[in-house]
RNA sequence: GGGCGCUUAGCUCAGUUGGUUCAGAGCACCUGCCUUACAAGCAGGGGGUCACUAGUUCGAAUCUAGUAGCGCCCA
């Protein structure tokens, strides 16, 4: 007993057991004929680090992982990272410049080559810090977007969906973002309310001394502004058509255009229009034939085009601008408003909407089935409220910008001819071959220019589920055929248009099937304020010193006892601690079962036989509610019922059933249900804590047992008798009231009580419990009574009086008036029982059970109200 | 501006097809206990007009409509 410590420390055990684990490779997968279950990581950006978003993710996984294998499928759970190439590409730019070399100084080939090297160094960081998590992943498997079957995947995929009609190139406004240089798709933009300042500036209007006022958020603009806007129906401007007027300081004259999609109550009703810089102008401009003025650099300085502030940056030039509007007598006034700005998702620069020649992948024909198999539930989403999201998404999705101006990533296989025409292939080689067949167009291999742009990291994750298995190169091999689809997804909503509806969208369109059968949506993880954790916040905890300061497994319950599906949660240390807590009871209940000795001629005890007939059916209840959880996705409700299972259940009341008086010892029997008992619990806990579950097991196992938990079978719930537990539930009733009646009546639990049990109603007594309700309440002596005795204490339990003699003076007032509130409330209960049964409609409407119940009810309350009565009767004739 | 969702105990949340004594759980709180497994613990206890209003129904936390507040997605 000595040598087991008091409380639990995990530190050890989970790096001894998680190298165990490893050793013997039981998170390895090779398909063969059980029954499998798949599952793929999001793969994490691998300039990543852990973080609590992370953290609830996988622990999530994990716990799905190790149940399937506990269940005995074939578990694959195969992990790895994305090459993110914007924020990697900004952090290998970052480091050269820490030292002293440029970005622009270097040719594509160098660059990448720091980039590889600056990956195989920090790279995946992230995926050693799973480990101490426990995550169960196939390491084997780890993969990365740019890998060579992945990359091959997704030059293919391209390729073929070049040639099917649905990539094209083409000039579109698209995000830009002028930081990280490149274009970005739609969903990448963040848009944030911000107060802004809305500039009233006038214009001249030529050949006159008029002047027309518009409004702007910014008024940098207007120096690529190439006409002004006008309601066709609107008094006030309908004199200028025809006119034309003078953009304020470099005086372009630019015509009145007239157009419904003004708002007249909006600003002053006339609107500049800056087709190159606003999607919404853009789209005017096309309509009335004019000419686009890009006046911005692509790092976001003004160009030769501005023809005033060349090469200064836009939000300087609004500043100065403004100055200037001011002096010359354009500036009428400026408000304060409240706008909305787009901002990279990557590098929170402020997007510049621009237009470029990109190329985008067309999205309609891609989203109907996509958007199908949502609806119908072949893919169910969990919780389901995400289906409406999704279905809003799909029906107004727009074509995808799938070009990046960067280097780092997945280089689009197009090839120019020195006409400007291009092919698209795999290699230069074939690109020539190509250009001969479809172009008749006789290049050289030096001739040809590859397009220098890189694709979107998303047109890579997007194949992952099936990238992975090399479902794309090799259609058919038998990894691809035995692990897809895969079974559960586990992510967060933000990036369900991102990654999951392109999942399914890349499914069904390479494989003809749907990528995962399960989407479980967990919620942000937030701080008890509910603020986004972040850096910047400093309100995120270092993951991994809360694994050193709880555990794992403490944290890994901390993260799940707050993570209802779909609920952002709101994460508190404290609940890690209630997990570490959580660990040490275990740990406990270990403890006192270790340190019991056996006395093999002891027979078991009707009492402790009974004990253990009860945890038993308890037992096979709970499995039961947990493997419905399980289903339902309930990760949080099941890892609830292993909790109460084990701390009330098989600690609070098992254990005290069964537990020797101290120094006695043990019969076998008892025993040896006993450790069978832990044996179960701790394999229904594994998938939630497999650390201190292994470390138990270990010290428990039997020869019988798996050399794991991790590969012991998860119990099956047996048969569940429904009797027993209900005549539980009355003693246990019986025992709360008479240790509550001991706590008022400041009895000492040492000093031992004699109870007197009267049945009524004509109920004969169940003495399936008397013998524990004796050891558990310390009760001398307990009998059956058909009288009231006198100088008793007297509890109602439903309609049976117990009444326990005491010493001390009966308070008779406050029994009184303790029994009146009780009448009070039962013939309250059982007016509205009457009135329901005396209610025709109710008895002809309301189902038979129902009715019976409420007969029932209505019984149950008479009995106790007659009893209540007596014991009033007895108590004043006193 | 368009769409979706939420509001239940001090906090975080369950509550399935309207029907058990249905108003729940965990934490927090209060009271008493260092009772030889565990004070990271044990035993007991209090606490809610189910946002508001109206309706449907024999019956509403649950269904319908409106109101207020909050959140998310999209533009």
């Amino acid at each position: 007993m000595e040598q087991v410590p008091r409380q639990y420390s995990p530190i050890n055990t989970e790096n001894k057991w998680y190298a165990h684990w490893i050793e013997k490779g039981y998170f390895k997968s090779v398909p063969d004929d059980r029954p499998v279950y798949s599952m793929v990581i999001p793969p994490p950006n691998v300039t990543g680090v852990l973080h609590m978003g992370h953290m609830l993710n996988n622990t999530i996984q994990d716990v799905l992982v190790r149940r399937a294998r506990m269940l005995g499928f074939n578990t694959c759970w195969l992990p790895g990272t994305d090459h993110a190439s914007i924020a990697t590409e900004a952090k290998v730019v970052g480091k050269l410049k820490s030292e002293g070399i440029d970005k622009k100084d270097l040719n594509r080939e160098t660059f990448l080559q720091h980039a590889w090297q600056w990956k195989e160094k920090h790279g995946g960081i992230i995926l050693e810090q799973l480990k101490k998590l426990g995550a169960s992943c196939d390491w084997d498997r780890t993969s990365f977007t740019m890998d060579k079957t992945l990359s091959d995947s997704v030059i293919k995929v391209f390729i073929d969906l070049y040639n099917k009609g649905l990539i094209y190139r083409g000039v579109r406004m698209v995000n830009w973002d002028p930081k990280a240089l490149t274009a970005l798709s739609d969903e990448e933009v963040v848009h944030k309310e911000v107060r802004s300042k809305f500039y009233y500036i006038r214009y001249q209007v030529e050949g006159s001394d008029e002047y027309v006022t518009i409004a702007t958020t910014r008024p940098e603009t207007i120096l690529g502004d190439t006409a002004v806007c006008i309601h066709p129906e609107d008094k006030r401007y309908s004199h200028l058509i025809g006119k034309k007027a003078l953009v304020p300081l470099i005086n372009r004259p630019i015509p009145f255009i007239v157009d419904e999609y003004v708002d007249r109550e909006f600003g002053t009703g006339a609107l500049k229009v800056t087709p190159a810089h606003d999607i919404n102008d853009y789209n005017l401009g096309i309509k009335h034939n004019l000419p686009s003025i890009d006046i911005f650099n692509p790092d976001g300085t003004l160009n030769e085009l501005a023809e005033i502030y060349i090469g200064e940056d836009r939000f300087a030039v609004r500043e100065k601008i403004s100055v200037e509007l001011e002096q010359n007598g354009h500036l009428v006034k400026v408000e304060e408003i409240t706008n909305n700005v787009g901002y990279s998702e990557r590098t929170d620069e402020v997007i510049e909407p621009k237009l470029s020649l990109q190329w985008f992948l067309k999205m309609e024909e891609l989203a109907r089935p996509a958007l199908e198999v949502v609806m119908d539930n072949t893919i169910s989403f969990h919780p389901p409220k995400f289906k409406n999201i999704y279905k809003h998404w799909m029906e107004n999705v727009r074509d995808w910008c799938i070009s990046r101006q960067l280097w780092w990533g997945h280089r689009i296989p197009a090839y120019y001819l020195p006409d400007g025409r291009f092919v698209v292939a795999e290699s230069k080689e074939k690109a020539v071959a190509i250009a001969q067949e479809t172009l008749g167009v006789y290049v050289t291999i030096d001739e040809l220019r590859q397009d220098d742009d890189v694709l979107d990291t998303w047109f890579s994750s997007w194949l992952w589920p099936i990238s992975v298995f090399d479902g794309i190169n090799k259609p058919d091999n038998p990894e691809i055929k035995y692990y897809y689809p895969t079974n559960d997804l586990v992510t967060a909503p933000e990036i369900l248009f991102f990654w999951v509806a392109r999942m399914i969208m890349a499914g069904l369109e390479f494989r003809q099937e749907i990528p995962f059968r399960n989407v479980y949506l967990h919620g942000i993880v937030r701080d008890k304020q509910g603020r986004k954790m972040s850096k910047s916040l400093g309100n995120s905890p270092d993951p991994l010193l809360l694994i050193e300061k709880y555990g794992a497994d403490g944290v890994r319950v901390g993260m799940l006892l707050c993570s209802p599906a779909g609920n952002d949660l709101l994460f508190d240390e404290s609940l890690c601690e209630q997990g570490r807590n959580f660990c040490n009871k275990i740990w406990n209940a270990f403890r006192l079962t270790k340190g019991w000795t056996v006395d093999q001629s002891l027979a078991q005890t009707d009492d402790s036989k009974t004990a253990v007939q009860w945890f038993e059916n308890n037992l096979n209840k709970s499995i039961a509610l947990l493997e419905d959880h399980f289903a339902k996705f309930r990760i949080a409700d099941a890892l609830m019922t292993v909790y109460k299972l084990i701390w009330d259940d098989f600690c609070s009341w098992y254990l005290e059933m069964v537990k020797p008086a101290y120094q006695h010892p043990i019969d076998s029997e008892t025993l040896k249900a006993t450790i069978g008992f832990l044996n179960k619990l701790l394999r229904v806990l594994h998938p939630f804590m497999p650390f201190i579950s292994e470390e138990i097991f270990q010290h428990i196992r039997s020869a019988d047992d798996p050399e794991s938990i991790v590969i012991a079978p998860m119990p099956d719930a047996d048969e569940f008798d429904v009797t027993l537990d209900d005549s539980f539930g009355f003693a246990r009733q019986v025992i709360m009231a008479i240790r509550n009646m001991r706590q008022e009546k400041k009895l000492s639990p040492k000093d031992p009580i004699s109870l007197f049990v009267k049945k009524n109603n004509k109920q004969k007594p169940d003495t399936t419990f008397d013998g524990l309700i004796q050891k558990l309440c310390n009760i001398g002596q307990l009998e059956y009574i058909d009288y009231k005795p006198e100088g008793a204490v007297s509890i109602i339990v439903r309609s049976t009086e117990l009444h326990i003699p005491v010493l001390d003076q009966i308070d008779t007032e406050q029994e009184i008036k303790s029994l009146e509130e009780e009448l009070i409330y039962q013939e309250g209960f059982l007016k509205s029982s009457e009135k329901k049964l005396s209610n025709e409609k109710f008895v002809h409407n309301a189902p038979e059970k129902v009715v019976a119940l409420e007969k029932k009810k209505m019984d149950d309350a008479l009995a106790r109200i007659g009893v209540i009565k007596e014991q009033l009767k007895s108590l004043r004739g006193l």
